[in-house]
DNA sequence: TGTATAAATAGAAATGATTTCTATTTAATA
DNA sequence: TATTAAATAGAAATCATTTCTATTTATACA
């Protein structure tokens, strides 16, 4: 049983041929992808493969923080499947979707601040970098 | 001219009595607001007021970062006015929807990260906090 | 291995928040 | 006050995402 799977029967989700493709297809990418982008690489693997089913997925897999969910400008939903299993955040470049981690994290400090200062309970925290990459970011000096 | 009269005309806007009331609005909350809830807000001061107009006023004052726009996990617009001018970041209660100020920035670690490490070029940052404000994860320990 | 069962899926359809469009009005400027 | 570009109302469209239901499938276990 490989890792996905594993991963997988962890949240009570039944290992299926097209959440594996679904994995398949992220794991091969270094861009974050739309769902309706995804579904087009399933079609190209699947005889029959519902939109829905992608989307329904797409959101499972990113509640179990195995894939994420990318906070785009332009509001449609993103994701991306990060090698890096330890918890970080991501820069993203708002040309060609290149996604990139970013190793810093203020959770600590913030939850101190939440817990000392506002005496609230932290549910979840949202950390990323919009911007170009290398490669777009010189293209866009010429 | 007051400061928002002063802020609309900085960033090329017109100073209409619709802006004014969108802002007014917004100034008298401490929680965030959908444009629908500013839109309803909004029918109680003019007889003619249409809900593009405030969606694109909001996005406009939002663009001049005069008002922030809040990343809800349920993915619908939700704006706010924050009092304070500075750069900063905030918490907000999934549950009460209340705006805490977060007086943290990694923007000076991050933008060394980004361009020591990734040589790229940062655009924006989101920071966000979500959870539960101190009244409301009482609430929740009943 | 078969069988039971809950979960997953396909496909069609609906949804509704947000955006677009155009004619009319208004703020700003001189 | 006249000019003009920007702002607005109101109707309509958009379209990404979700919902619905009948059918299929993964899984547990006899
Ligand atoms: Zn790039
Ligand atoms: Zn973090
Ligand atoms: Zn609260
Ligand atoms: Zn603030």
């Amino acid at each position: 049983m490989d890792n996905f799977s594993f991963s997988l029967r962890n949240m009570n989700l039944k290992v299926t041929p097209k959440r594996l493709a679904i994995l398949d297809i992220l794991m091969e990418e270094t861009v974050y992808l739309s769902p309706e982008e995804i579904w087009g690489k399933m079609k190209r693997r699947f005889r029959k493969i519902g939109l829905p089913t992608v989307y329904r997925n797409l959101e499972e897999l990113s509640e179990g923080n195995i894939i994420s969910k990318v906070n785009h400008p332009n509001r449609k939903l993103y994701y991306y499947l990060c090698k890096n299993q330890s918890h970080h955040h991501h820069f993203i470049c708002l040309s060609c979707r290149k996604v990139e981690d970013i190793n810093f994290c203020a959770a600590k400090k913030i939850n101190k601040e939440v817990k000392t200062k506002l005496k609230g309970k932290v549910i979840s925290h949202i950390l990323q970098v919009n911007g170009l990459c290398k490669t777009c970011s010189k293209k866009s000096d010429i």
